[in-house]
DNA sequence: AATGAATGAGGTTTCATTCAT
DNA sequence: TATGAATGAAACCTCATTCAT
């Protein structure tokens, strides 16, 4: 008797986040490039064969981790613009970006890693530019955030607390040993808003 | 009339040279795992054989790469340094900084990524930890400079003006297009300083 | 209400059928070697689990075709000989055997490719020389018929009969836009017979 | 010191002879779908990569393959409409099929194989279709033969010619035992030129 | 010093076949 | 009877590295 439909996709669903969870430790262990698709199924405990029922190949794994990704990322914007003022919108994307890279540092590390390389593969190509696309996307809502502050350079602001942050996460997460996360954030948020932020 | 020794040797430099700015394009280009020893070869004009003359390997080329990125930091700081007052050694570390990524954003990004994923074998790994390890000499050589200038918390002072320039460059490399860095700069500068740089 | 074993054996030899039919089409669109067991199971609208319940493999799935393909090459010789005279039964062979090729190139294509190189394993090998064989033995049929007409040498004449059917078919299938092929049967026929065929 | 350019062209030039000749040979035991690069290279008495630095893949080992058929039969027919009378340039024509054909059957059987196989591989369709296409313009120059011959339907002689060489051709690669190739030859020269060859 | 022919390990991918359900 | 998840062997291909010349 066969399984049913419903519980051949709620296998394919779990077999799928398994590999994708493999797929990231593989790739931020080693690297996108050094990864090999065997490393990934060793890692999830299946064969190579099964990974390709699943996946179409190494740039489709790529690309269904950089879809999540972007879907992260855009939960993260939405999330933010609920929240009632301006300066209270900003310290909720700066704690929630430094909470993050704080988490799972390497992450962070690996989608920046996967960001600044050159792509021979199209499909893997494409599908950065996508995250790239979005933070642009996302970069333009912070500018409103700070037009609605009344700063006279709106962009440039915005552009001087992503740089900041990014600074902050990118150093976090190259050397996570001793960083002094939350002053550098305190000092940073005090300077952007002579404000000291006392959450978490 | 064989040549001299010391002749040999300068030709051997100058032969070596040539292949690593070679290897530092191909690199770029196409990152250094899918880059191929032959085209590292046909980008300098020579064989696959020659190169191995002169470089032991693959890993040997990027090894000399990232000991070239070292001599050129180092040699940052030490003209930092002779600079009279600390905020001159300051402005001078954060011009040189951005007017390098400027010129050459992705050779910034290309070390930054090697650095953030070691792809390749133990011995490149060795030479990344390098690399590591003189940025983090280097931080401290910029401690002292805050510490001069009578800060309160040097230490995290110049984390803060470190991660505000790496920010500033990983962002430039990594979106170079309409990117006001020199505006950024200063704005950065003038918060840090009370002052705007008036330099190049 | 279980089926009678009968009826079950009925049903088991349709969907034997039904997939017989889809190999058929499938092998001939791919060939043999790069058609896919999942292929043939998609076009016959089964699983690929159903079909190793019918067939025990891809060799087993040609063998069976090739014998299909036997049974209806002696079905063919068996009309012919109940024709009176032996002139009408070669006539019958050759309208028979154009008029196949006319409906269905790529079947004849497809058995003389196998044929003419096994491609697949020992047991495949085996079954294509039973086909080989079964022509030989209607060869030799037709040298009888050959005889009956009073041929000096039937065996010759058998020779050249069927090479130039085999000839035409060939080539008919290869190129088959604007082969005349009725033309052609024509001239054969009437070279061998001085009359020329009406029928279809 | 390194060979010299010539020199190193001359065992390019060995090494791909070398290759083309395992090829073929592996392609007509096993049949070009299922003879893997491996086959032809442990054939070749080379390694797997050696040969990826001669031909690009098993489709382009084909194409050169193709190629020189077409030079083949390209150069039997210049040859033959050096000859003085259409009766001669046939009798050419034929001897030299069956001349070939007999010395070489598996030869024959190979091309033929590989022009009725359906290609899924773009690069092998398309030789596959030069080969096809050479051998519909000899088929033209063969027409006018017939042509010059007086014949009232050079074009149906002319196919009738082809179809019966081929179908000999054809049998007698499928059954080369105690197939009376020459007897049948002359059967056929007869039919057509009320003559019969006396020639080798 | 200089070449590129040659190797072989390792990577990606496909697919016939098995088997739990 | 029926499914498709799962396996693994085998195919294609690439490329760092060696070596005869």
């Amino acid at each position: 008797m066969p399984r049913s439909p419903e519980e051949n996709g709620r296998i394919r669903q779990l077999a799928k986040e398994n590999i994708r969870v493999a797929a990231i430790e593989v790739f931020i262990e080693k690297g996108y490039h050094a990864a090999s698709i065997d490393d990934v199924a060793k890692r999830a405990g299946i064969s190579k064969g099964l990974l390709y029922n699943y996946f179409s190949g190494k740039a489709d794994l790529l690309k269904e981790l950089i879809l999540s990704r972007i879907e992260e990322i855009v939960h993260v914007m939405e999330e933010a613009i609920t929240k009632s003022t301006p300066v209270e919108q900003l310290v909720y994307i700066a704690d929630h970006a430094l909470l993050n890279v704080q988490q799972k540092p390497n992450i962070y590390r690996f989608y920046w890693h996967i960001q600044t390389h050159p792509e021979a593969d199209e499909i893997v190509s494409t599908y950065c530019q996508l995250l790239k696309d979005e933070m642009a996307r996302q970069f333009k809502l912070q500018v409103d955030i700070f037009r609605r502050m009344g700063e006279a350079n709106p962009q440039l602001q915005s552009l001087h607390f992503s740089t900041a942050l990014h600074g902050m996460m990118l150093m976090y997460s190259t050397y996570p040993e001793n960083f002094p996360l939350l002053e550098l954030k305190d000092e940073m948020l005090s300077r952007f808003f002579k404000y000291i932020g006392e959450e978490s």
